[in-house]
Parts: structure tokens; sequence; C-alpha cells
DNA sequence: CTTTAATTCTATCGATTAAATAGAGTAATG
DNA sequence: CATTACTCTATTTAATCGATAGAATTAAAG
């Protein structure tokens, strides 16, 4: 039932971002610095934030001092998009989801499925509703002062 | 989030068992019975079998004749159990794992580990009381007459 | 009691997918 | 036009999935 290594790196680069959104809404953060920052390899981000990119949760600009930021506010990312876009549905099987159902033969008839869409609605319960800013308020550091 | 193929066959393979099992508690059954049965690779089948035999859900006995059958009740294995044994924690991180936790230096401070404790414990709170008896239960077949 | 057939067990190999690295290409700044 | 940093493509490494080959064990047949 793990989370990937994708799916990880690419919810601790947002909180990341997220703390940088809230000391100035408009910083531009470097890819190097994430990296260094949360050590996730860097051409590794590089590829996860570039999907983040394309779902329209950052925005980057090139060139020097270019960087990365959200592309909305911290409340309204929710941790279950992020992971439906980098490592799909949330369900642990394909039976079982809602945003990617996959038949099966035996679905009107089977036990197992239906377990695994309390599992999923139970997760779903939780992460569709948890921000990047819910996590940032139980994180300490975000509210010391710099 | 998703459970690995070896998790699915092996609950699968469980539920298959655990139906003979009602009918006879005594009976055993073929590996290639199962995988036919759940179109599950045969050979696949046979290293998950094995390995829940090592862990004391299934017993087995060899030669003609021979195949594997439950070694509890299936009211005494719970889906947890199995997940456990075949993919390891139920924790979406390492960090967040109760039964094999891994230890990360922002610990103390991290908004990410305690999202990701609250979706365990979901997790949790389901597969830990659901057992193979409950399944069966919401699988009509299993009630039907043979 | 020996042979044969059925079956689990052990070990290894090939294919597919995920994770990580490398480098060339493109755009912005000064 | 040189530097910086994102963007893209390709390659390598590691893990998972699935298949293959054969040894070990048991039961039944002759």
């Amino acid at each position: 039932m793990k989370l990937s290594k994708s799916g990880e790196y690419a919810l601790r680069a947002l909180i990341f971002l997220a703390l940088r959104y809230n000391k100035n809404k408009d910083a531009i953060v470097k890819i190097q610095e994430i990296s260094l920052g949360e050590r996730i390899p860097k051409k590794f981000l590089e590829s996860i934030l570039l999907k983040l990119k394309k779902a329209g949760i950052l925005k980057s600009s090139r060139g020097t001092g270019g960087g990365y930021s959200l592309n909305k506010a911290p409340e309204e990312i929710t941790l279950a998009q992020v992971i439906r876009i980098i490592d799909g549905p949330l369900a642990p099987l394909g039976c079982a989801s809602v945003t990617a159902h996959v038949y099966c033969p035996e679905e009107k008839n089977c036990g197992l499925q239906k377990v695994m869409k309390d599992v999923r609605n139970a997760i779903s319960g939780i992460l569709d509703h948890y921000t990047l800013h819910d996590v940032l308020l139980r994180t300490s550091i975000a509210n010391e002062d710099g």
C-alpha cells in the first residue's frame, strides 16, 4: 500500500514550495534548492515538477533567476490531487477505483472489491480534504518567525 | 497507493481457499486449481503460497493428492496480516509505519508524516478488523447452495 | 518393493516497469 | 554573447512480475 518514491518526492517538494509561497507569494525557487533541501535526486525531481506543472499545480520561469512556484494557493491543493497526478488512482485495486475504474468479470459478486472500496473511501476521505496548507499547520517550523 | 500484484493474488487465492474450507474444513486444493480459477500465473502463485505457508497462514502436503489448505479458520485471518506478509507495512510512508518504522531526521516536525499516520490508521482500522470470513459474507456466491 | 505419476519446493532467468543519471536543447537575463 | 536554469530525450540501474527447469516428496499402480 506504499506511496511511490515519485509521489513522496512530489509531496515533499510541494510542501517546500508552499512554505516559500506563504513567506512571499511570488517567490521563485530553483530545482536545485528543493533538491538539496529535501535530499531528492535533482534530475528525478525535475521530471516530477514538470508533470506537476503540466497538471496546472506549478508554474515555472526559465533562464537566470528562473525556477518553480505554486500556481495556486496552498489551500487549493489537496494531497489527493497530487498523488493522483503522480501515482494514479488512490484505490488499492483497479476495480475499486472511482477515477480509473477497471472492469473485472466477477464484479457484482466480489467481496474483495467491496472491502477495497471501503479502503479507498477511507483514504480519499482524508487526502481529498487535506491541503498543503493543512500540512503546514501541522509542521511547527512553519509557524516560527523567520 | 496500490496493492502489488502479489498482494492481490495472495488475497484472491486465500478467498478461494476459504470458500473450500467452509465446505470442507479438510479440503486440499492444488495450486493449479487456484491458478485456473483465479487466472493467476501458476509459478508466480506458487511462490506466494509458499510465503503464506512459512508465515503460518497455510499448510501444504506434497505428492499425489497434495495441495494447500488454510491453517486457521477464515475468521482468524485478517486482510492486514496477509498484506503485511506479502507487501510489507500498510503505511504509505516508511516514517508513518507502526510495524516497520523508518526514522527520518525531521520526524518531530513533519506535517506529512502526521497526515500519513492518519491514513495508515484509517487503512489498518479497516484491514486489521476484516477477515476472510467477512469477505465471504459480502460475496453472494459463497452463500448459494452447492 | 519398484516404478510411475502427481504435486510441492528450490533456484534461476527474462521481461516489464519504476527510479535515478547524463547530456543536449531552449529560453531568459545582464 | 556568455551564463544560468528550465525542458526534453536517452540511457542505466534496480525492483517487481512472470516464466522455466528441475529436484524432492508422496501416493498409488503394477
